[in-house]
DNA sequence: CTATTTTTCCGAAATATCGTAAAAATACTC
DNA sequence: GAGTATTTTTACGATATTTCGGAAAAATAG
């Protein structure tokens, strides 16, 4: 099971909290604004392509009937293993993090 | 403000969390007893050094007395630099895996 | 045809990770 | 103290992976 990078967690997570609104545009602009830092789309959309190349999220092509024309979205979606990365991932951190959680060698 | 690889914030937790324990082998099985993975030494102590380059870690120099000989160890400890990265990280991903945050988009 | 929005492309540069043999430092034994 | 066993750290080239930038292309509405 490949492990999630740090900004690949992040737009992971951007996508998961976006819902139905996940599209490259929107996933920038919502990581920008949570982490202080924009991402060029080189590395965005690098990142997603691997998302999915990993099964983790899915895209689907978007109604072509936006405000004032231009190309058409890709909308990404989490996917049921993406999900599961992800808790994975947040549950590891939050045992390590949770400072009542005893290590193995400390109970000796 | 350089941002923490996975790998490196593994490494930091596990310093933080040993306390006066860690040093190199310990840290390294701690993690891997955590995360099922066992990196080499290699990647560890790469990753040791550039906690350390970024002053999120310090070293010191072990009493040479253990058990049955050996090289001397060095001991890491989570540094102020330290914790507030690690804070701040968990922070970031707590506040995003909430399921009760609201998007800046979804309160449109 | 023009304006607009979104995505793609792609090589270069930066970083991370691997593996493992070797070196260093120390205690123990006689 | 010399040799041996033990523990821990270091070194480092080779790979692999990530990230950067941003101009260009695609798709669409007016």
């Amino acid at each position: 099971m490949k492990d999630l990078t740090l900004t690949e967690e992040m737009f992971l997570l951007a996508v998961w909290k976006l819902k139905e609104e996940a599209y490259g545009v929107t996933i920038r602009q919502y990581v920008s604004e949570e982490t202080g830092r924009t991402y060029p789309y080189g590395t965005l959309y690098s990142a997603l392509d691997k998302l999915a190349r990993k099964g983790f999220v899915a895209r689907s092509t978007g109604d072509p009937s936006p405000e004032r024309g231009g190309r058409r979205k890709y909308y990404y979606h989490i996917t049921g293993q993406g999900i599961e990365a992800l808790r994975a991932a947040m549950e590891l951190k939050r045992l390590l993090w949770d400072p009542d959680t005893e290590t193995a060698l400390s109970k000796s």
